[in-house]
DNA sequence: TTCGAGTAGGGTAATTGGGGGA
DNA sequence: TGTGTCCCAATTACCCTACTCG
């Protein structure tokens, strides 16, 4: 599987957890946050959300605008 | 878009582990997803699994539709 | 053929989603 | 208004061994 060429090339993305652990604060909050749109939430095939990382950095930095530009 | 009755279908595929990481997830949560039907997997003969790039990449923006047309 | 890395399988623990209330 | 906590059901993650891929 070493492509030497760059396949699938994606964003990294985070856990409810990570993001939780990341503000300091409960992970139901944070869904909170998904569900009312300030977040940029991922589903899986599974119904459970992943969060992009460059969104909650950028976020965590103070930015309260949308940094979404991939 | 000429596209006519493709036999020899070669379009490009995934490994488990490619499509755990664009989710954020566990290879084996991708093989689950095989198994409940969410998601086209195509065996080869020994028994492994691979994925279209097509449909994963359609998953990834939210469709929940079935863009396969084979 | 040999070999390293990945995958399938089964089972169990941890996380998540949703609703509701403090 | 916003967050933390309780419940339950569903989903996901990590453990192992054996087999397959390239």
């Amino acid at each position: 599987m070493t492509n030497p060429r760059q396949r699938t090339e994606s964003e990294p993305l985070l856990t409810p957890s990570e993001v939780a652990t990341l503000f300091r604060v409960d992970p139901k909050t944070v869904t909170r946050w998904a569900k009312a749109g300030k977040l940029t939430s991922i589903r899986t095939l599974g119904g459970h959300r992943r969060y992009r990382e460059s969104e909650v950095r950028s976020l965590l930095e103070g930015n309260t605008n949308t940094p979404v530009e991939v």
